[in-house]
DNA sequence: CCTTTCAACTTGTATTTACAAGTAAAATAG
DNA sequence: CTATTTTACTTGTAAATACAAGTTGAAAGG
C-alpha cells in the first residue's frame, strides 16, 4: 500500500528555504532572493512562494519589509520548546551531557502528572524513563517522560546515550511534534532534587508538567521537568 | 497630520471573527460560516476570507478541516503569553481583578530587567507602571512592565483598569505583539513580595522576564512578572 | 433494511492579473 | 557638489478563476 503522498509546491519551498537557512546557507542578516526571483528558480508563482514565505515569518526565521526584501533572523531557539541560556552567554549543545537515570521501561499509568489520560493510554501502559542533564558538568534538569505505549516496537531496547528522544521518534516512528501545553510551577527541592542537583534544603527549582502533541491523533508525550535555575534560567522565544 | 491609516480587508474580516469568538458568539465546537458564506457576508474574495482564517488558525482560535469547515477552538490560552489556571478547573477572566501599584509614569531607565537597551531607548525614557493581579481575591501575580516611551501620545493618562495592556496597545496604537524572548526561573520570595503575595519566608515564586517584539521596528516592551504559584500554576500553549 | 453510488457541499492548491506602497539608488536640477 | 525628483526595484493587497480532495447526506440499488 504505497502512501502515494503528493507534498505541495509551497511546502516543498519552504522545506528548502527553511533547510537553506538551518544549514548555512543564508545567514543571520542575509537578504533573500526576491519573490519574483524565487518564483523563476522554482518554477511557481508569486502566492505560492508569499504562501512559504509566510510560514517562515510565523516560525521567526524570516522577516519581510516592504520595499527591501526578506531578511534572514537565524533560525528560531525555543518555539514553545524552552531551552536553556547561561546569564553570561549562550551555551552550545557540546555542554549538555545527559545521563539516564532509569532506562525506558514500560509501566503501568494512571495519570500523567497533572494531565488526565484516556481509557486507551490507560490500558495501553507507558514506557517511562528518567534523565539527568548536565550543563557544564552542573546538573541543571532533572526530567521524567512517560509515553504511551501504542506501535513503538522495540523501543525500550534503543540507546538514548546521545540521540534526542524527539529524534529518534521523528526518525524510526514517524512522530512529529506539533505542539503541546505545558504548566509551570515554581517549588522547593524536595530530598530527591537536593540530591540530583546537590542543592541544600529551601531551594527554589522551576518544574514543568507538559503534555506534547504530535501527528499522529490522539497520541501525547507527557514530560516532567524539574530545573534549577540558580546559574541557568530557561530561555524560550514565542 | 491625519494618520489616514488603511486597514487591510483581510485583517478587518480576521478582527471580526476574532471578536466574535472571543466575545462568545461562537463557542467551542462550532462551525464557522463557510469560506464562500463569509465571502458574500464580508464582500472580499476567498483568498482575503482565507487569509484571515490562516490567522485565526496560527493563532489556536479555530481548527480547519477539508471537507468538513472551520471549526471554534475557542480562546487560545497562551499563545507564548502565559496565562495561568488553576489546580482543579479552569478559571474565567471574571475572577482576574488588577491593581495598579504604580500607574504609568515617565521614568530613565539603563536596563530593563536582564535586557540591554539601545541608546535610543535609553534616550527615550520609559513609561513604567506596576501592577499586582487578584484571582479570586488572592494575589497570584505581580508584574512590572516598562515600555519606551516613544510615540505614545496620551499614554500615561489612559486608564488600565479594566482594559488589557496590549489591547490598549493594539487598539489605540496600532501596536501589535509579534513574538519575544522570555527567561524564566524559580526564586524564593523577597520582602516585598512577601508582602504583596501574603506569604511567609522562604516561599518559591516563579520569576518571568519578558522581552516582548512588537510590529514596530525597533519597539519592544519589557515585562517582569512574579507568580505565586502555590495555587494556580503558570499555563501555556506552544 | 442495508449497502453502495453519487451529488453537493466543504477546504486545499495554484495560476494569472492588477495595482498600491515602501525603499534605494540613479538621474536631474539647482 | 548638493538637494530633489525620478525610476526601478521590493513586498503588500486583492480579485477572478480553476481544479483537487475530503466529507456528508441523499438517492439508487441490492
Amino acid at each position: 500500500m504505497p502512501q502515494n503522498i503528493v507534498i505541495p509546491q509551497h511546502r516543498k519551498v519552504y522545506e528548502i528555504l527553511r533547510s537553506h537557512i538551518t544549514e548555512g546557507v543564508f545567514h543571520e542578516g542575509d537578504l533573500l532572493p526576491s519573490e519574483n526571483e524565487l518564483c523563476t528558480v522554482h518554477k511557481v508563482t508569486r502566492p505560492t512562494i508569499r504562501k512559504a514565505l509566510d510560514r517562515l515569518v510565523n516560525e521567526g526565521y524570516i522577516v519581510r519589509h516592504q520595499g527591501k526584501g526578506s531578511i534572514v533572523k537565524g533560525v528560531p531557539k525555543g518555539v514553545g520548546i524552552l531551552s536553556l541560556t547561561g546569564t553570561t552567554s549562550a551555551i552550545g549543545q557540546d555542554n549538555l551531557l545527559t545521563h539516564i537515570v532509569i532506562k525506558p521501561e514500560i509501566r503501568n499509568w494512571q495519570e500523567a502528572f497533572t494531565f488526565p489520560l484516556n481509557q486507551r493510554e490507560v490500558e495501553s501502559g507507558c514506557i517511562y524513563m528518567e534523565r539527568l542533564r548536565l550543563v557544564n558538568n552542573k546538573p541543571v534538569f532533572f526530567d521524567i517522560t512517560m509515553i504511551p505505549n501504542i506501535n513503538l516496537p522495540r523501543f525500550t531496547s534503543r540507546n538514548f546515550e546521545n540521540k534526542s528522544l524527539f529524534d529518534v521518534l521523528r526518525k524510526y516512528y514517524q512522530v512529529e511534534v506539533k505542539g503541546g501545553e505545558q504548566k509551570l510551577l515554581s517549588i522547593v527541592a524536595d530530598e530527591r532534587l537536593m540530591e540530583y542537583f546537590k542543592v541544600g534544603p529551601g531551594h527554589p527549582v522551576l518544574q514543568l508538567n507538559r503534555k506534547i502533541e504530535t501527528n499522529r491523533p490522539g497520541f501525547y508525550i507527557y514530560s516532567q521537568v524539574f530545573c534549577n535555575t540558580a546559574e541557568y534560567a530557561l530561555y524560550g522565544i514565542f
